[in-house]
This record gives C-alpha cells, structure tokens and sequence, in this order.
RNA sequence: GGGCGGUUAGCUCAGUGGUUAGAGCACUACCCUUACAAGGUAGGGGUCGCAGGUUCAAGUCCUGCACCGCCCA
C-alpha cells in the first residue's frame, strides 16, 4: 500500500501534480463532434502582466466552470492565451531600450520590433506559467497570441471585409492624443479623472473697440481659436454676432458666431471656438466653415501656429500665456473650477483632444444585431444589470477610431499609390498600383488597435477565417467569464464581430464578476502598494488556499475586499481534508480490506450511515444547483460545512464506535469513502491539486474506477433521503450537546469519563455513540432518588429528563441568568407566533405549508419552553 | 447631471419574502481525547445605515434621505 504523508505540504504536492495532468493530457480536448461541448476562451491577458488578484479570480473561476462541466462528461474545452497590448508592449519595450540610452526612433521600425519579438519571447509567457501555478485547466496545445499568423489573418479578413462594406472609413476627426505614447486612442481608451482646475476669463478686443469676455479652463488653446461663439437667444450677445475678435498674441481675426449649443450659464456665455482641439468645438467648426489650426506637434509642444509660443511644451504655455496676459491686462479673473480630465489608459499622461486623420469603424450597424441578441434575451448576464449597461453603451455607441500610431501591433492592410490612386485594401502585400500599374505604393505606417484582434478572438482562435473544424465544433462558445472593467472594451465588440462575421453570438452566458479590492475598498495597485500577491501566497499556502479564500469570500458578481489574511480559510480546510482523508485511509489500511467498494446496498445500515448518506445527497443536490447559477460561494460554503460539521465532527467521530468488524468492514468503511469520495469531487473544481492528491492516494485502497479525479464522473444524486435515521441523529445529538454542555458548565474535561442518567428510550448503538462522543462511562436509567443529591444536576430535554453527577462548582446563578434569557427570548417568539396563527388574514392568506409550519414550531418551541422552565426550576431548588 | 452597486457581529463577508439573521477571522472558558492545536468542546457578541410605505409576513420588495464606491455624459 502507498503511504499518505502525516503533513500536506502544498507547493510541493501541487507541482508534481499539474506536471502529471500535464503529461496525461487531460486537458486536451479532442476536434470531435461525438460529446456535448463546453467551451470558454480565456480573456487573453497582456503579455507585459504578471498575474494579479483580479487575473486569480477570473481565472479560478473559468476553471471551477471547466472542471465542473468536465466531470459532467462535456467535451470541455478551455482555450488559452495573451494579447499583444500594442501600446503597453510598445512602452514596455521602448523604456528596457532607454536603459541602454537607445530610442525606438534610433532604432527604426524593423530592428525594433525584433526587439519587441524577443521580449515576447522571453518575458510574453510569464503570466501564462503563472495560471498555471494556479492550477488552470487550460487545453495547452490550443494557445494563442493574437499577433500569430492565423491570428493576423483573421485581423487582415475582417478589415478588408468591413473597408469592402463600407464599414470602416479613414477621415479627419477630433481624437484622443496620447502626447507620450504619440498615438490615437479610442474613446473607451480614455480614463476621465474628476480634479480641482480653473476657470479663466479673457478678454478678447473687438474689432470695433472693447471687449468681449470669454471663459476658459484651457488657455493656451486660445492660440488656435477660430470663432468666438455664444449662444442665439443670449440677449446680451445678439447683437454682437456677426462681429469680428482680434485675437491676442497671434493677431488672427475671427468672427462671432451664434450657435444655440453654446451654454448660456456656462461662465460669461460666451466661449472661445478652437476647432482643432475640442471635440464639441469641432463639431461648431464644421457647422460654421471654421478654419482648424492645430498649435502643437504630436509630442504636445506648441508648433508655429502658435507663434512666439512655438516649441514650449502645452501646460508651460498655458502658465506663460497667463502671465502675458496679466500684463495686457486681459484676464480679468480666475475661478476655482473642478472639471473632467481624461488620461491615456496606459501611461495615464492627459489626453489632448487633437485633429487627425484615422481610420474608424462605423458602428451603428454592428451595433444594431448585438442590441437586439441582448433585448431578445439570447445573450444573457450574469448579473442580469450588466444588460442594462451593455445596451447603454450600444444605444449611444460612437465609431470606433482603430488606428495607432506605434509600431508593435497589426498594420493597417492599406496601401497608397504615389500617384493620388484611391487607397488600396487587401490581405496580401501590394507591390503594384491596380489602377496604375506604379509600382511606388507604399503600406500605411499604422496599426491597429489591440482590441481590433481581441474582438475576434471567439472565432480566431479557431481559425477563421478558414472553415476549420475546430470552428465548425466549437463556436459559438458557451460562458464567458470577465470583470466589468471590459465589458465595453471587449465583450460588446466580441458579440458585434461574432454576429457579423460568423452570424452567431459568440458565447451565450456572460458572467461579469467583480473588482478585487483591498480591505478599505480601493482597487488593488502597484503604485498604492496595497496588492496582495497571488504568486506569493500560492508559494507559501497552495493554490488550492488561495482559490477557496477567493471563491469563498466573493458572492455573485459583486466586489470583493480581500484582508490580507483571506486565504486562512482555505488553508485550514485543506488541512482538514487530508487529516480527514489520512484518518479514513489508515482505518482501510488496518481492517486489511482488500478494495473498498463505494457503490453498495443502504438496505442493512443502521442510522448514522443513513444518515449521512442522505445529507451526502443533499449536498450533491444543493452544488449542482448552485454552479448552474454560477453561485460559486454559496456551493462552496455548503460544501465547507457539509464536510467540516455533518462528516468530520459527526460522522466520522461516529464511526470510531463501532467495534463489530464485520459491520466496519462491509458499512462504515464503504460509507466513510463514499462520502469522502463523493465529496473529493464536488470540491475537485475549487480545490483541484489536494482533491487529486487524496484521490490518488486512495487509488489503490478504494475502487475508483479512475485513474484520476480530473476525468472522473461527477456525482448524481440518488434521491436517498431516511427522514427516520434523520430523526434519530437529531436526538441523540441533542443528548450528546446536553452533556458537554453540562460537563462545560461544570468544568468537567469532556475526556473525563462521567456517568449519566437519561429518562428516554434509547437502543445499543445510541448508546454507545452517546458514550464516546461525550465522554459517558454509563448511562443508567433515570434515577428519581438522585434528584435529591447535592451533586445531582438535571437538564429536560424534548426526549425525557438527563441528569449528572459532578463533584465540582457550577456557577449556578449564572446558569440561572442564561435559561431565563432564553426563555426571555423563546416566551417572544412564541407570542410572536400565538399572534401570528390567531390573526384570521394570516390564516386565510398564508400558504398551508407555512402554517402547518407554524403550529409545528409553536408546538416545538412551547416544549422547549417547558423544558427550561423545569431547568429553572430545577436550580431554584438546588439553591435550597 | 444620469445610471449602478454597497451600508448586516470588532474585522472581511454570506443571506434567491416565510424557523430564533449565519460563516471565517478575532474574543472568552475548558481540553495536547491515538485524523487534524491550521485542532476539539462550550460560549459571548447584531435596535440588519436612517425615515416612511407595501404585505398575513420585510435584512430581503417600493419611496425618500445620508454616507461609501463604481460607470457614463
């Protein structure tokens, strides 16, 4: 027989373990139409990330959902992989280049992107390795990087595809500019911070003499003003329409224009128009045939247009142009003003809104078959508000600005002719002009947006654009699981590119968990030092630690604070399992039994084995349920105190009574590892390393018919359930907590051996089970006489009178105390009830169900009632 | 400004209208009982944010308010 270590020791157990699902290829999932499938994609995480708490929840449970669906015989497949996060990537690689005092722009774009290929190469895994070490089943042979050929392909297929319908389009738009990434972003790429600005009011000469005042929280734009605007119905401003500003410091001329968007509350009510750098102010430009001047380079420092400016970098013009006008004598006030700045979502430098030309998609007629999917209820959230949300963003969906000035990403498949021909759109490089035959045509410099291959993955992982039969098989998928934090940049996209291109939603559940934060509610960062490292806590206490504290701790999808000590549960539970399990297998071990067999008769056994057996039931019953509604803390808190309460502090201690061996040995043990057994695998999706670490340990003691829990069944409730034993095991546990309740009160250690004097009927094994677990050398019949005794104490259960002898001192007022408030507290609910069956609209409206229950407890409660009073007066007299 | 979530034990959180509102950690007392001291036994600790309302019945549903957090404009 193998041996089963005294102590578990997790990082060592867990290695070993993954390595041999690894070799056995449990994860590999077959291109095979033969069983139902399961599929999920991963949310590919960046290759420059390393693993965080959020990563370990969204992943832990993707796993739960593999697992569990695995079990159940589905076809189930995980597919991994990382995401090139351009801009990320980029910033990564270009600052590891700085170190060696090299910029990307030194290097060219070819060299550096080899550059960016080699740390891909040595670093872009990382975080994979590290789902890993979380235990993640994920079919390995199927990994993807949305930058691999078959990847780029799809990418290319559906920009040529869109471009050929008209859906996307290149155009000169206001955008977000990134300054420091020296690229556009989209608007969802733009995180809106809430800060303490203000507000300035200029003064702008007429042409025909005074002023006329505008207000302003940028005024270094005012280089690039075109129009003074105010607002149609102004009564203050009407007649100055039409009128013509001299522009400070670049002396352009620019009319006064009415516009009825123009806020009339809004500082003065007039505003300054600068077309090239304000994206409502762009709008007014096209509207009234304003000229754009763009007053700074792609770098944010000022350029000529801004004349004695140029070359100062945009805020320090701003201070400069403050001081200038000051002394001009132009400004006339500065206001305190909070206002909305949006920062780069990468390196977090201020966004300047900024003219250029990119290329967009249009995406009001994606967005259409992906509102009707979710108002149609086929594409379904879990929790159901995030709909809400999603739609939201549909309905007042904006086109999608795709291109990115920075190297590491897919280039746009375009390329343009020397000769002014019309943009050329194809997957394959072009060498020669089609509607000129010049061969100098060159390829758009730009990539696209990472989310432009993210958007594809439900399908390009499998292949698309080719008639794969992984696609054929897989797609669409089944659940995917992500934060919140996404679900614009990328779930909405999924569900439109999936639509589109392949016609079909790309998965039918949408599970949104929550953020993880740290204890006081702030999100987790590097820069607030609050993070909890998951990798450290897997090495010290074991992926399985880890995974309960998280799943445990974090109901449906809402956010989870995390104590830094959040994994204890976790810990000290897997400690229980494998004591546990060492427990059952050293008795198999002793009683020699040859193979122990879990599918047996229940015919022959007596209460306790029904008894579990019918709470092992229920608890298979009550996990199933709760993983179907994606209630992962609910099951696996059932499942805690199934296994710590029902089995180990009651069954199992149970089971050391029993001296009849053959009884052990044809029940007890049966029903010790079928319930051990049954429970390995409900709890094998939360905690998969110690579960297969037990289950192999017992391989060769119990008929598994397995050779690994991974691959095992997952358990089928029999609809077994002994309301008889129930009953039963509900008395004597009444007993078996009425003495140590007394022994506690008396100071009595519960190994001390007592005897006990019980009124009620009991049999052999009640008897017995009574003895050991509390520590009884006897229990003789009732002795009315005893009552007398000084060291005679009697307690009135709902099964007859029990009583002890003690020799030591028992605070008797203080026990006093605590029956009268109890019965304080029953007498009220008991009222509360009286009350409750005498009111007629109760009786007439409630469900018989809840009413029978009512009696039942009225009747339950006035008997306890009665009991206490009896222990009241019981002691009263004592005192005597 | 619009929307969403939260407010339950000292802390972190469950609680899907119907028993006396639960768990883990922390706390108190006793116990090294041959699976487990990362343990066992017994316990203490709550006007469920506030104010109304609906209902036979509200921690749970509705309205308002307060505070915390998030999203969108």
């Amino acid at each position: 027989m193998n041996k089963f270590e005294t102590k578990y020791n997790p990082s060592e157990v867990e290695e070993k373990i993954y390595k041999m699902w690894e070799e056995k290829n449990y994860f590999y999932v077959k291109t095979e139409n033969t069983k139902k499938k399961y599929v999920i994609v991963i949310p590919p995480p960046n290759i420059t990330g390393f693993l965080h708490m959020g990563h370990a929840l969204n992943n832990t449970i993707q796993d739960i959902l593999i697992r569990w669906k695995r079990m159940q015989g589905f076809n189930a497949l995980w597919v991994p992989g990382t995401d090139h996060a351009g801009i990320a990537t980029q910033n990564v690689v270009e600052k590891e280049l700085l170190k060696k005092g090299l910029t990307r722009k030194q290097l060219g774009r070819e060299k550096f992107i080899e550059e960016v290929w080699k740390w891909k190469e040595e670093y872009g895994s990382r975080i994979i390795y590290q789902l890993k070490k979380l235990g993640a089943s994920c079919d390995w042979t199927r990994i993807r990087f949305t930058m691999d050929p078959m990847l780029s392909n799809a990418v290319k297929e559906c920009f040529v595809r869109l471009y050929k319908k008209g859906l996307i389009y290149k155009g000169k738009r206001i955008i977000n500019w990134c300054p420091r990434c020296e690229t556009a972003l989209s608007d969802d790429e733009v995180e809106y911070e809430e800060v303490n600005s203000f507000l300035y009011y200029i003064k702008y000469p007429l042409l025909k003499g005074g002023f006329i005042e505008v207000a302003t929280t940028r005024p270094e734009t005012m280089l690039g003003d075109t129009a003074v605007a105010v607002n149609t119905k102004d009564e203050r401003y009407k007649n100055l329409i039409g009128e013509k500003v001299k522009l400070p410091f670049v002396e352009r001329i620019i009319p006064i224009i009415g516009d009825e968007k123009v806020e009339i509350e809004f500082g003065t009510g007039a505003v300054k128009i600068t077309p090239a750098h304000d994206p409502n102010d762009f709008e007014i430009g096209q509207k009234h045939n304003l000229d754009f001047v763009i007053i700074m380079n792609e770098e944010g420092i000022m350029n000529e247009n801004a004349g004695k400016f140029k070359g100062y970098e945009r805020f320090e013009c701003r201070k400069l142009i403050i001081e200038e006008l000051k002394k001009l004598g132009l400004l006339s006030k500065i206001e305190d003003y909070t206002t909305r700045i949006g920062h780069c979502y990468r390196c977090y430098t201020i966004i300047e809104p900024y003219l250029s030309n990119q290329w967009f998609v249009k995406m009001a007629p994606l967005a259409e078959p992906a509102i009707r999917v979710a108002e149609e209820g086929r594409l379904k959230f879990y929790p159901e508000r995030w709909k809400k949300v999603y739609l939201h963003w549909l309905y007042n969906v904006k086109d999608w600005c795709i291109s990115r000035q920075i190297w590491w990403g897919h280039r746009i498949p375009v390329w343009y002719c020397e000769n002014n021909c019309p943009p050329i759109v194809e997957k394959e490089e072009v060498k020669v002009c089609p509607y000129c035959g010049n061969k100098k045509v060159h390829q758009d410099e730009d990539v696209l947006d990472t989310w432009f291959s993210s958007w594809l993955w439900p399908f390009s992982v499998f292949g698309w654009p080719e008639k794969t039969k992984d696609l054929e098989i897989f797609y669409p998928t089944d659940t995917l699981v992500t934060a919140q934090e996404i679900l614009f940049f990328w779930v909405a996209r999924m569900v439109m590119a999936g639509l589109e291109f392949m016609g079909e939603i790309p998965f039918e559940n949408v599970y949104i968990h929550g953020t993880v934060r740290d204890e006081t509610g702030k999100k987790m960062s590097k820069s607030l030092g609050n993070v909890i490292d998951p990798v450290e806590i897997i090495n010290k206490y074991g992926a399985d630690s880890l995974r309960f504290g998280l799943i445990s701790l974090t109901a449906f999808g809402q956010d989870v604070f995390l104590p830094p000590d959040f994994y204890i549960k976790g810990r000290n539970f897997t400690n229980k399992l494998w004591n546990a399990s060492r427990y059952i297998f050293k008795k198999c071990e002793e009683l020699n039994i040859e193979k122990v067999k879990i599918k047996f008769e229940t015919k022959n056994l007596n209460f306790p084995e029904n008894w579990i057996l019918s709470k092992l039931n229920e608890i298979i019953e009550k996990t199933t349920k709760s993983l179907n509604n994606f209630y992962f803390n609910e099951s696996l808190n059932n499942l805690y105190d199934f296994f710590w309460h029902d089995f180990c502090d009651w069954y199992l201690e149970i089971s050391k009574v029993y001296q009849d061996i053959e009884y052990l040995k044809s029940a007890v043990i049966p029903v010790l590892c079928k319930t051990l057994i049954t429970s390995l695998q409900l709890l094998h999706p939360f905690i998969p390393f110690i579960t297969e670490q037990i289950w192999q340990n017992f391989k060769n003691v119990v008929e598994l018919n397995c050779e690994s829990i991974v691959i095992s069944s997952w358990p089928e409730s029999e609809k077994y359930r002994d309301e008889k034993s129930i009953k039963k095991f509900e008395k004597i546990k009444e007993i078996i907590v009425s003495i140590r309740d007394l022994k506690a009160k008396f100071e009595i250690p519960l190994s001390k051996n007592i005897d006990c004097y019980y009124e009620g009927e009991i049999d052999k094994i009640e008897e017995n089970i009574i003895k050991k677990l509390s520590g009884v050398k006897e229990i003789k019949k009732f002795d009315e006489t005893k009552i007398k005794e000084k060291n005679f104490f009697v307690k009135h259960l709902s099964s007859g009178r029990l009583g002890i002898s003690f020799g030591g001192i028992i605070n008797i007022l203080k026990e006093k105390e605590r029956k009268e408030k109890e019965l304080e507290k029953l007498n009220k609910i008991l009222k509360e009830i009286e009350k409750r069956l005498n009111n007629s609209e109760f009786l007439s409206k409630a469900p018989y169900e809840i009413i029978e229950k009512e009696k039942k407890r009225k009747e339950e409660i006035e008997e306890k009632v009665k009991n206490i009073k009896k222990d009241i007066e019981f002691i009263e007299k004592r005192r005597e």
